[in-house]
RNA sequence: GCCCGAGUGGUGGAAUUGGUAGACACGAAGGACUUAAAAUCCUUUGGCCAUUGCGGUCGUGCCGGUUCGAGUCCGGCCUCGGGUACCA
């Protein structure tokens, strides 16, 4: 960069110390202005750094910001670091380093890098999840959910006081509650409880509960993860594997909020992707439970002979059992043929018959010793067993068979389903394995009803007659589930119902580095502390491991006891518990004595945007969504919902670049047989010949000749056999040692030409002093994929896709003698789009950038690599255009000599359209999120100004407040240059007027069925009648039509013209 | 398997409501300036045919449809990406 030329480093680095001291981005409430709240979710700081991935959103949301801001908004947009993680926890677990030390490392590298690329976040309001100010208020609404319940008949969260007393009134029959099973009992019964059972008894009804429950247990990272933290049977952060295991643990009662979280979509402004992701993960169904009688001891006939004999008195169970079911498809009952528990389900022993003891033991066994992943690659294997015991079908009167399988879960539902083979796919291949009876009761309109065991498949679709099924037989499927439901409560026997995939979210973690339960243990029960113990903080320990008897590392604490001795809880809290309220705090950062003011969440709300990752979907965005729920229910926010808009940015991909690494070997084969097949050299050859268990490269009959390719000390070995085979046969040999296929391709030919023209030739040439060397290929060599393998290449040796060789051989110690195959002189890598990461060598880090092209640059060239919700690859090669495009804009205000040149002259009429065009456009673009478009938008303007060589203040004042959004630190320069001694982020957002934008004339595009063939200057204003006309009548126009009947002519305004011949 | 989303030049992408496909950039090729380099500027740049200019023709993953007109709408398929996985 020459001195004639923008300074962008003396520049960039100007404003951001103005913008610190000035405290320009500082915000308060002013009741003065509406309100805007744009939120990026916040990083965990990790040793790593960022890469050019992690901003885009925060640059996006940077733009947006200010651009609300210009536009007279009252705009909050802090941020803070979501401190607490595993990989801090897991290096002081290798080093001993206290998990804070690493993190505030961490975290002051984040807020440089941060800096340096000019965002407008108000620091003021910095918030830590890992900070005691901070996580006191996490703590302090765990209490409150563990104090809470969950009323279905207000349909919100209650103060357990409530349902203390209302046990106490009335006992719990009438209680509605989102709770765990819990028999009934009377206010009487509840009086004589002991306080351990009463708490027992609470401890089903709160939002925060302790209960055993099957958990994924990571054993390489030592603790529990929550479903959305386990992917394919794998943790997602570290990749170990996890298995299902059975613990005491916290849980938070989201399910309550089932319903809730799932129709709250509806008023939210977010991707239809992301909703769709949510919804599947609440995953709600609607439809009946249904309760089936084990057949006693006195029944005999049964649907279906089976393996027991149940005419044997010994052989049947008592009668006193029933089974409830749950299904979606009620209207199915008629064809109900069997019924399927899961291993797991209580009832499974007591209907267990002696002579199918055995098969139920062996298949539970089989069951339990399967790790999870094993389950989940075997879902389409068929098993199961059967118990010997029979349910009555509440609606045929049939007697049908109990068995058990794992497609029946014990987490969902009932752990038990009535099997309709023929209209559900899994009971069908289920029936078809067992050969369990089959029978229709759905029929497609029109259709005549098939034998199902003559089918491929179920006929799982909602669409359809009822056939087969008594009372409701031709009724269709909706009237007939209603009809079902409303018998089974006639009868006593079932009820309309709904399910939810959705599970309580498991809140405990056996880890050091988290927030520590404010709870304490008495006689076993939990007890929370009071609010002014509270932070509880974390306390020290000597060693981040757990304890040798399993106890998770906090059990090491020193004293870890309340004031009056009892033993505090050693678990801590998940990522998640500290990210689900954040936003809330910002609106009120420093507040010692709530988590936020009335206030401060009375003026700000909720998010009005909110940027960040897809992945969070079924993690963050749900659970702080229930988290701002509960304290909506508590009356402590204002918005039942937390985040208004939602935008997902999309992943910066890596663009990694591959050399070649010949293999040697194959290489020369390859080479070889290009200058032998065909008969090139005069002879046929045979490559890979065989005689007998021998093996030679290269074979010619014709010309009595064996070639053999290897490396040297090789050949050596082989010299001796190959020549007595060969003197043997009377065959001439020739062993080509592999160096020189890369030294002396013209002595191979020679000797090959030599041997095959008759000439007697020395078998093995010694040479001496062969080294080993790594040779590489460039990409386009012909044949280069069949004796190369692809490495990666630190992509700062790769300029335009050519590797800088000299550079290559001091990368690592092995390539120093790297040899090349080139292009004519140059190295071409091959390139692949992937993950960003270390081992790729393909990460490209925002500061390298920075220091080049400056943080304006970077800012809009990640905007203008394509719109913010798509992945994208990055390509370093591209910012040059940007870059390019910044010192043009810098030239408009000056001359060859670098001296600022603004002229005070009146604006033409040109300028001003290409000005006010540019501001229609970049407002539209803005407001649509579409900063790709605008970058492009600013580029075209920027070079119409040039053409127009206008330097003029009437001009160039709008254009640069028009554009700090995107380049805040030019834009500020170039203000202050221009006499303005107020930081442009303090300015108004410029605005168009149409009186510059209306056009006299519009130039149409004429086509002729739908091919455009020429354009004409038509007035804007004229008629259609009369463009038809004079389009019809011109010149232009003949020659198209000429000979040819003109049928129909469209005419769309000041748009196309369509002339149909 | 099921539910979403996406497929446009060598590359990133544009075309906002069915109305000029390829804006804007990168890369590439050629040229100007320069002792040289950097920087800057100019020309060309979807394929094919024609090339002396005019031009012609095909073309938005594939096949079909609706329409005066389809990258955009409809039906069927293919490929890639994301989510989910026996959820009754």
């Amino acid at each position: 960069m020459s001195f004639m030329d923008y300074n962008f480093k003396e520049v960039e680095k100007k404003w951001q110390d103005y913008w610190r001291e000035q405290k320009i981005y500082q915000v308060d409430i002013d009741r003065s202005r509406p309100k805007y709240y744009v939120l990026d979710m916040f990083p965990y700081p990790s040793g790593a750094g960022l890469h050019v991935g992690h901003p885009l959103g925060y640059i996006a949301s940077d733009i947006y910001s200010r651009f609300k801001r210009m536009k007279g908004f009252n705009v909050l947009h802090p941020m803070g670091y979501d401190a607490y993680g595993l990989p801090a926890e897991q290096y002081a677990i290798q080093t001993g380093t206290h998990p804070a030390i690493t993190t505030e490392k961490n975290i002051a590298r984040y807020r440089e890098q941060l800096d340096k690329l000019g965002f407008s976040f108000d620091w003021s309001r910095e918030v830590r999840t890992s900070e005691p100010g901070y996580y006191k208020w996490t703590q302090w609404t765990f209490i409150q959910l563990f104090n809470s319940w969950y009323n279905l008949e207000t349909n919100k969260a209650g103060h357990i006081a409530l349902l203390e007393s209302e046990f106490a009134m009335r006992g719990n029959a009438q209680v509605r509650a989102a709770c765990n099973e819990t028999a009934v009992f009377s206010a009487e019964a509840w009086a004589n409880m002991s306080e351990k059972e009463q708490q027992e008894i609470l401890m089903n009804y709160r939002l925060a509960y302790l209960a055993d429950t099957l958990v994924n247990w990571c054993p390489a990272l030592g603790t529990v993860l929550a479903n959305d933290e386990v992917s394919e049977g794998y943790s997602v952060r570290g990749g170990h594997p996890v298995e299902r295991k059975s613990m005491k643990q916290w849980l938070l009662r989201i399910t309550a909020y089932a319903d809730r979280l799932l129709f709250g979509l509806d008023t939210i402004d977010w991707s239809e992707s992301i909703k769709d992701i949510q919804r599947n993960w609440i995953g709600r169904s609607e439809g009946g439970s249904m309760v089936f009688e084990v057949v006693g001891k006195q029944g005999h006939n049964s649907l279906e002979e089976s393996a027991s004999d149940p005419n044997l008195e010994s052989n049947r169970v008592e009668n006193r059992y029933k089974i409830e079911v749950f299904t979606t498809r009620p209207d199915t009952i008629f064809g109900a043929t069997f019924m399927v528990l899961a291993p797991e389900h209580e009832l499974v022993q007591k209907l267990t018959t002696p002579d199918q003891q055995a098969d139920i033991e062996k298949y539970i066994q089989r069951t339990k010793n399967r790790s999870e992943r094993e389950r989940m690659a075997e879902v389409k294997k068929v098993s199961g067993a059967f118990t010997g015991s029979f349910v009555v079908n509440p609606f045929t009167g049939a007697q049908i068979p109990i068995w058990i399988a794992d497609y029946v879960l014990m987490g969902y539902g009932t752990g038990a389903i009535m099997a309709v083979p023929a209209h559900d796919s899994r009971d069908f291949a289920f029936a078809k394995h067992f050969n369990l009876p089959i029978i229709q009761v759905i029929n497609r309109k029109g259709e005549i009803p098939s034998d199902p065991l003559n089918w491929e498949e179920s006929y799982d679709s909602k669409e359809g007659i009822l056939i087969n099924s008594g009372f409701i037989n031709d009724m269709e499927v909706k009237d007939a589930i209603r009809a079902v439901v409303a018998e089974s409560e006639k009868r006593g026997i079932g009820k309309g119902k709904t399910n939810y995939r959705l599970r309580d979210a498991i809140f405990s973690r056996q880890r050091y580095w988290g927030e520590p339960f404010p709870v304490y243990y008495k006689n076993d029960m939990p007890y929370t502390l009071s609010d002014d113990q509270l932070p509880l903080e974390l306390p020290p320990v000597d060693a981040y491991l757990p304890t040798e008897n399993g106890e998770p590392p906090l059990a090491r604490a020193k004293d870890w006891l309340t004031a009056d001795g009892y033993p505090i809880e050693t678990n801590t809290m998940p990522g998640f518990a500290g990210s689900s309220g954040y936003y809330l705090r910002y609106m009120d950062p420093g507040n010692p004595l709530e988590y936020f003011s009335k206030e401060s969440n009375d003026y700000w709300q909720n998010v009005d945007l909110y940027v960040g990752g897809a992945e969070h979907a079924t993690g963050h965005l749900i659970y702080a969504r229930f988290w701002n729920m509960f304290l909506f229910d508590l009356g402590l926010c204002c918005k039942e919902e937390p985040f208004q808009k939602l935008i997902n940015q999309g992943m910066i991909q890596g663009r990694s670049s591959l050399v070649y690494r010949v293999n040697t070997e194959k290489f020369a084969e390859y080479i070889l047989w290009e200058e032998l097949r065909d008969r090139r050299m005069g002879v046929s050859f045979e490559k890979d010949f065989r005689d007998g268990h021998r093996k030679f490269d290269f074979f010619s009959e014709e010309a009595g000749l064996v070639i053999e390719v290897k490396r040297q000390d090789a050949l050596k070995k082989l010299v001796h056999p190959y020549e007595s085979y060969c003197r043997s046969k009377g065959l001439k040999l020739l062993l080509i040692p592999l160096i020189d296929f890369v030294e002396d391709m013209d002595g191979i030919r020679k000797r090959i030409s030599r041997a095959v023209q008759g000439n007697e030739v020395e078998a093995l040439v010694e040479k001496k002093g062969l080294e080993h060397f790594p040779v590489f290929v460039s990409k386009n060599y012909p044949g280069r994929e069949h004796f190369s393998d692809a490495l990666h290449v630190d992509i700062s040796l790769v300029q335009n896709d050519l590797l800088d060789m000299e550079a290559f051989k001091t990368w690592q110690p092995h390539l120093i003698r790297s040899k090349f195959i080139t292009e004519e002189g140059k190295y071409v890598c091959g390139w692949e789009v992937e993950k960003m990461s270390k081992s790729k060598y393909n990460v490209q880090n925002p500061d390298e950038l920075i220091e080049r092209y400056g943080a304006d640059t970077l800012r809009m060239y990640e905007m203008f690599l394509g719109p913010i919700e798509q992945s994208k690859p990055w390509d370093t090669q591209g910012i040059e255009g940007v870059f390019r495009f910044i010192r043009k804009f810098w030239r408009l205000f000056h001359n060859e000599l670098n001296e600022l040149v603004i002229s005070e002259e009146a604006a033409t009429r040109e300028e001003l359209k290409v000005l006010h065009r540019t501001i229609r456009k970049i407002e539209d673009d803005n407001e649509r999120f579409s900063f790709n478009t605008a970058v492009s938008a600013f580029m075209i303007c920027v070079n119409e100004l040039n053409e127009l060589r206008c330097n003029k203040r009437s001009i160039l004042e709008p254009l640069v407040r028009l554009i700090s959004p995107y380049a805040p630190h030019l834009s500020e320069e170039m203000w202050s240059l221009m006499g303005h001694n107020q930081s442009v982020v303090l300015e108004t957002y410029p605005e168009w007027q149409n009186e510059f934008l209306i056009e006299d004339t519009f130039s149409y595009p004429v086509s002729f069925n739908g091919k455009t063939r020429f354009k004409i200057e038509l007035p804007v204003e004229m008629d259609i009648k009369t463009v038809e006309i004079s389009v019809l009548g011109s010149e232009e126009c003949r020659k198209w039509t000429e000979g040819k009947a003109v049928r129909k002519v469209i005419v769309v305004p000041n748009r196309i013209i369509n002339i149909v011949i």
